[in-house]
DNA sequence: TGCGATAGTTTGTTATACAGACTAGTCTGA
DNA sequence: TCAGACTAGTCTGTATAACAAACTATCGCA
């Protein structure tokens, strides 16, 4: 199969998804994020966003750590080394695949 | 929102799935193909093929023509004006979000 | 003590990607 | 001539997934 076929097939479908491409591309930028912050600037439902955090987590593309401000229950993301690198990648093949003409 | 956020989340979705890629930039480039052909060089299975190419005529994206070559039923594929423009803004709109920082 | 807000997770529904089974007919060779 | 293999797809079932609504749990305030 062509070159440029093949790395369409062959894109991480983990970082394909418009909603965690959003996630990543946040984390990617902001280093470390919190939930809420990440819930209003996404634009995401809490549902949504919560199991999308999930699936990047069990990838191992980023860390959650859990925590208390106060009395309130808090959630932070970090974007992962691994995480990183899977985003770059991304970008570069898709780039690749999508400018060898269309 | 921000705008490159939106601009991933706003994404066409019948563009975005990467065996669907595959067939509108075969097609945008060969013009005219047939099944068969789209089934070799992209490597999908019939079934699987069958579908993204219905899932395209119904977006508009591509015309379907049948006919028999010879005694043998045969299927032709066309992009059509508003599938090379899908294909052409979701590349923009994608290097958009893509691009402004990572 | 009861109501609304905060901070998420769990659950159920809907959609969709995918492959295998199937339809329909043609060609080939014993 | 008829059995088996091939052509050309479509249909169907399954497993995954995105998504939102409902739920859990706690806090703050009147």
């Amino acid at each position: 199969m062509r070159a440029d076929l093949e790395g369409f097939l062959s894109l991480d479908r983990v970082v394909h998804e418009p909603a965690r491409l959003v996630i990543l591309t946040v984390l990617a930028q902001a280093e470390e994020v919190e939930f809420r912050f990440l819930e209003r600037v996404s634009g995401l439902t809490k549902g949504n966003l919560s199991s999308h955090i999930s699936r990047l987590e069990e990838a191992g593309y980023l860390a959650v750590k859990k925590f208390f401000r106060g009395k309130l229950p808090a959630t932070s993301l970090k974007i992962t080394r691994s995480g990183r690198s899977a985003l770059k990648g991304y970008r570069e093949q898709l780039n690749r695949a999508l400018q060898r003409r269309g």
